[in-house]
DNA sequence: TCTGGGGTCCTAGGACCC
DNA sequence: TCTGGGGTCCTAGGACCC
């Protein structure tokens, strides 16, 4: 059996924490720029804020209500985060971290003691530990247990705990649940699948094999097959390698000019060069892109995107900067407001298991061994005295940085941010 | 005025190899 | 009339997740 454990409302419970006069109130946060809503307290889910809404066209209801509106914090909630994950993994003996706010747990073993009971006892471990409220849903497949997170959600009689027993009680659940909620059916799928008469999760799992193999491909096969407790996709325990790294930001105003365009691509392309090294791996391939607005009229739009291969597999911060500024050069157009870049690093292995490749042609920055030991110097000394005490010259401007307005304190990650408790 | 960021997997088709 | 069989790698696009 499986257990699916999912933060309430997650980052709007990590501000309440620290906040505790926005319980009962309505809370958003939104996503970086202050643009949509990423998060909403319950209240404010009744008051029809939609998930992804854009603000600006809310302001009305948002100043109406008094709704408490809150920039995205992703330093607290990470973590917090990994503080919840914690818990979880002293309760059970496999967890895996899905996403910054869900683990699936491993409940093997568990039946004789209860699985309901356990997971409850689970809920308010992480609750008394961390603050954060948890919903938990239990069944035979990921699917299943997704599918009773939402009824354990959903329906306040479960008290935030829901288990799919057996086939009668599966088949019960899914009767009452639309197809597109069900965990890999997106809107595409769903859309097709209302047009065929299948509209409920039930419908999908008595569906004919072959038909849905044929349609949605390997990933709807599995899906029906786990939505009639068939497990097909088992816990990974351990995270693997990331395949690419991505690091994008749209801008608080549009950028023209050439060199503040590159300054943003120089400061993404060190941040990835640093996650990279986080996850111990090395790139082969660099990609930059620009674009406008995807809300201008279509005459004055523009994508701009290159793969370039790089000449030696790196995590050298200034290899990876030097690449994207060559590359931004081939496909920067000037006469374009410029709203969102990125730099994506892929191709990735391991920089213990891949020795460098002899090279026939490339000369310069082949030594790796003095690089790698600038790069460890480079870290050690931003760990010490903040991200940017050491850049490159081009990671300077602060022109094209985004817009937080409603940001609250880093109250976990900076002890600068450390608010005294008053009395 | 104003609309996020970071990922994964699958399929199809083209280009190439022997 | 009739033109093989078995592969790999790369890219683009679509679909999905949080």
């Amino acid at each position: 059996m499986f257990a699916l454990v999912d933060c309430n409302n997650f980052y709007v419970s990590c501000e309440r924490v620290f906040d505790p006069s926005l319980n009962g109130r309505p809370v958003v946060v939104l996503s970086n720029n202050d643009g949509c809503f990423i998060a909403r307290s319950n209240e404010a889910k009744a008051l029809g804020l939609p998930m992804g809404g854009p603000a600006f066209r809310f302001r009305d209801i948002l100043r109406k209500h008094r709704v408490a509106v809150y920039s995205a914090n992703f330093p607290l909630y990470g973590d917090m985060s990994s503080r919840v994950m914690n818990i979880l993994a002293e309760l059970a003996p496999g967890i895996e971290a899905y996403s910054i706010d869900e683990a699936f747990l491993d409940l093997s073993g568990f039946r004789l003691i209860g699985l309901v009971g356990h997971c409850r006892a689970v809920r308010q471990a992480v609750r008394r530990s961390t603050g954060i409220p948890v919903s938990v849903g239990i069944g035979p497949s990921k699917t299943l247990a997704k599918l009773a997170n939402r009824i354990a959600k959903k329906k306040p009689e479960f008290d935030g705990v829901c288990l799919l027993e057996d086939e009668a009680a599966a088949r019960e659940a899914m009767a009452t649940m639309a197809v597109g909620e069900v965990w890999g059916i997106g809107r595409r799928h769903k859309e097709f699948l209302d047009r065929n008469g299948i509209r409920t999760a039930l419908d999908l799992a008595d569906a004919p094999e072959g038909w849905v193999r044929r349609h949605l491909h390997i990933t709807g096969a599995r899906v029906q097959a786990e939505l009639n407790g068939r497990s097909c996709l088992p816990l990974e325990l351990v995270r693997s390698r990331k395949q690419s790294i991505c690091t994008s930001r749209s801008f608080g105003s549009a950028v023209t000019d050439r060199e503040e365009l590159g300054q943003a691509v120089a400061h993404f392309a060190t941040k990835c060069a640093l996650k990279l090294r986080g996850e111990k791996g090395v790139a082969s391939l660099l990609t930059v892109f620009a674009c406008t607005s995807p809300f201008e009229e279509p005459a004055t739009r523009y994508w701009a995107t290159r793969t370039v291969s790089l000449p030696l597999p790196t995590q050298d911060t200034l290899a990876v900067v030097k690449a994207a500024e060559t590359v931004l050069e081939e496909i920067f157009r000037p006469g374009f407001r410029y709203k969102k870049a990125g730099v994506i690093l892929s191709g990735i292995s391991s920089h213990v298991e891949a020795p460098p490749p002899l090279t026939l042609f490339v000369e310069e920055n082949a030594p790796c061994e003095p690089s790698t030991r600038l790069m460890a110097a480079l870290d050690a000394v931003n760990s010490r005295y903040g991200q940017g005490t050491l850049r490159v010259a081009s990671d300077t401007a602060e022109s094209w940085k985004q817009q937080q307005e409603h940001l609250s304190p880093h109250y976990t990650t900076d002890w600068d941010d450390i608010i005294p408790i008053r009395p």
